[in-house]
RNA sequence: GCCCGAGUAGCUCAGUGGUAGAGCGGCUCUCUCGUAAAGAGCAGGUCGUGGGUUCAAUUCCCACCUUGGGCUCCA
């Protein structure tokens, strides 16, 4: 074969291919797999469909749907496929844009005459989008000239915008002066970047799975688009994982987990936004606090009361009401001034600081506090626990001389983790936010000293973390730790920020060794964040099967029949002399029943006595999750349940 | 706040232009049982709230409240 067309492939080999040849024809030339399942190509680095002419002397490399690269490109062209039939059904129909997302891909669109989607058009369009896949229809690549765009695009105002570079959109839009097009039929053309599949058969393992409103631009002055969001996946037993993931991650939404373990309830009657903790999830709630209490005091916290409602002074003091006013509840007039509910802890700890004189003999000055804050969240973004209008805050501020920064935040991480890990979080994520040019308070220098103590300290800890460019909040930089939970989702819960604006705007200072006065830096850190949405996430974390340290009841005690009840309350008595939250079930039911409903409450430990057991001081023990053991003496159960729950064991002990 | 859904017994849900039903749960009685559902009976609902259409509304329409998924926002 005469070849003049070289390319070399990633394991560093040559090809030799007919001049102007493909990456469709290198992948038949490598045959197999390649020829079946290539994708795309990535020659010399840059992303080309298969049937694009290959650079002479190009490295060159094929992307299959296995691929991050890979699955991408698929998402992508389904979301094509998507706006083709949606502009099929619905005759007026525009779009705007269509990018591959985590796990599927969404496309906007612009109805006529205020249409909107339901959850029935979905199955409508999927079908055709299925009849679309069925015809392989090719994905055909153009350059046009602006001219020719003007004229292909002239319905499509939204494109238009996109074409005069006001709209981005990371798929489409000119990208080197140059405008490409797809197009799959006579009647479909996109503006698109690429690359995209070769032809629609190579797709169809996908979903519509809901319809959302979009703000054009993400500007929610603009038009509201109807957007669909779809998921896409190589395979159909990707998809079908997929679909088991959500399924899973449903199971153990908190908002349901909540009800049925009967731990608190959002009522109607309280608003929006507002929960009220019943027996049970305030037992673990308040375990979760008691041994956040112990945990600062050891670490050197003293602890802090402050009120609900600050007169406004305060708040326009701290900045609040020139920054936060539209989250914050509205201005209640008394008759000695305006109140408002407080929306953060941190004016009224800053006004402890300024209380008399401090001295550096003080510092570090770490105040903490549970603190109850009220925030007035939109509507439309309440969210269970996990976004909600009254919470608390396990707060804390901590005032230091610029020269303590760095060791306080490097005990203070080991201090964060050390907490998080004793909740059962192993897997944790870094971010540190840099200082916005376009926003910032206080001086350079300041600014410059702080970041790099932040990072200084993640450093010496070994820990690996991203850097949030220009991410920090106006007033300073900061750390968010990111925890991973059982199911591999990721929540931001603890965040430690530097803040040079509070303590300048109240004016706090302490006397120095040289007798000056000088500012503190102030440090907010949020550990669990909100306690409630800590609980959510926990909740979650374990599907509702807290670990006996934190479970409300760790022990049910079960008579075989009636007459062993009386032994039942012995071992309960014996259990919570030891400290063990336990109780006796009555024999009113069958052992089956009742050993099942302490099942589904999730209860760490089932213990089941009968007649054996009253002759020789025993029980069976059913444990969470294990297998019936019998015969196990009470002595060595409590020595086995204290020992689990003061170690913290996240698991529990089989 | 905006777009699309939902709201019927404590929970999960069925149902209809002629003022309601199941399962689980609760209570009572019977059963006394060795590791995930014993049996019977009873109670329990202004069908989210307020308007409107209609002879008649839980059902159709409107508004509001709450709620789910998104968008926007998130100190």
């Amino acid at each position: 074969m005469i070849s003049d067309l070289v390319i070399i492939l990633p394991d560093g080999s040559e090809r030799h291919l007919a001049p102007k040849s493909t990456g469709a024809d290198l992948a038949a030339d490598i045959g197999g797999r390649a020829a079946r399942e290539a994708l795309i190509a990535v020659a010399d680095g840059i992303q080309i469909d298969l049937n694009t002419a290959l650079p002479n002397n190009s490295q060159v490399s094929l992307i299959f749907p296995n691929s991050d690269e890979g699955i991408e490109v698929l998402r992508h062209s389904t979301a094509h496929v998507l706006a083709q039939a949606v502009l099929s059904l619905y005759p007026g129909a525009t779009f705007s844009i269509g990018p591959p997302i985590q796990d599927g891909f969404y496309y906007d669109f612009d109805l006529p005459g205020d249409q909107t989607f339901n959850d029935d058009d979905l199955a409508t369009i999927e079908s055709k989008m299925r009849e679309i896949v069925g015809r392989k229809q090719p994905f055909i690549r153009s350059e046009v000239d602006r001219a020719a765009a003007n004229e292909l695009f002239a319905n499509h105002p939204y494109k238009l915008e996109i074409l005069d570079g006001e709209a981005d959109d990371p798929m489409s839009g000119p990208e080197g002066g140059v405008i490409t097009t797809y197009r799959n039929t006579d009647d479909f053309v996109d503006l698109c970047r690429g690359p995209h599949v070769p032809d629609t058969g190579y797709l169809g393992h996908f979903k519509l799975m809901r319809v959302a409103g979009a703000y054009w631009r993400g500007d929610e002055k603009r038009q509201m688009l109807q957007r669909i969001y779809g998921t896409a996946w190589s395979s159909k037993k990707e998809l079908k994982q997929h679909l088991e993931r959500l399924e899973e991650a449903a199971k153990r939404d908190h908002r349901k987990l909540a009800t049925e373990l009967d731990l608190l309830s959002f009522p109607t009657e309280l608003g929006g936004g507002l929960a009220v903790w019943h027996p049970k999830g305030a037992a673990i709630r308040k375990i979760m606090e008691d041994y956040s209490r112990q945990r600062h005091e050891e670490g050197g916290y003293e602890f802090v009361y402050t009120p609900h409602l600050a007169n406004e002074r305060l708040f326009q003091t701290s900045g609040h009401l020139d920054f936060y006013a539209d989250g914050m509840y509205p201005a209640m007039e008394m008759d000695n001034g305006t109140y408002y509910p407080k929306p953060m802890n941190c004016p009224m700890h800053c006004l402890i600081f300024g209380h008399g004189q401090r001295s550096y003999k003080e510092l570090p000055l770490r105040l903490f506090e549970l603190g109850t804050v009220y925030r007035y969240e939109r509507s439309g973004t309440l969210h269970g626990l996990m976004r909600i209008r009254g919470f608390t805050q396990d707060d804390s501020h901590l005032y230091v001389a610029s020269e303590q920064l760095l060791d306080e935040i490097t005990s203070l991480l080991d201090f964060v983790l050390s907490v998080l890990r004793a909740f059962g979080f192993e897997d944790f994520t870094f971010n540190l936010s840099t200082k916005d040019p376009e926003k910032y308070v206080g001086d350079d220098a300041i600014w410059d000293k702080s970041t790099e103590a932040l990072r200084e300290a993640l450093d010496r800890h070994g820990l690996e973390y991203a850097i949030k460019d220009a991410d920090a909040a106006f007033y300073g930089p900061k750390i968010d730790i990111d925890v991973k939970d059982a199911i591999g989702r990721s929540w931001q819960l603890s965040t430690i920020q530097c803040d040079f604006n509070l303590p300048e705007r109240f004016d706090l200072t302490y006397v120095g060794q040289d007798g000056e006065r000088h500012r503190p830096i102030m440090l907010h850190r949020a550990l669990f964040g909100s306690i409630e949405r800590f609980f959510g996430v926990l909740l979650e974390h374990y599907n509702g099967a807290f670990p006996t340290w934190l479970s409300p009841t760790q022990v049910q005690v079960l008579g075989v029949r009636a007459d062993h009840d009386d032994y039942a309350a012995s071992v309960v008595t014996q259990l919570k002399a030891n400290g063990v939250r336990s109780e006796v079930i009555e024999a009113d039911d069958p052992l089956g029943a009742r050993i099942r409903k302490g099942k589904l409450e999730k209860i760490p430990y089932i213990l089941v006595v009968g007649d054996d057991d009253v002759a020789n001081s025993t029980a069976g023990v059913n444990p969470r999750g294990g297998s019936v053991e019998r015969d196990i003496t009470i002595d060595s159960f409590i020595e086995r349940i204290t020992t689990e729950i003061n170690n913290k064991v996240t698991a529990p002990v089989t």
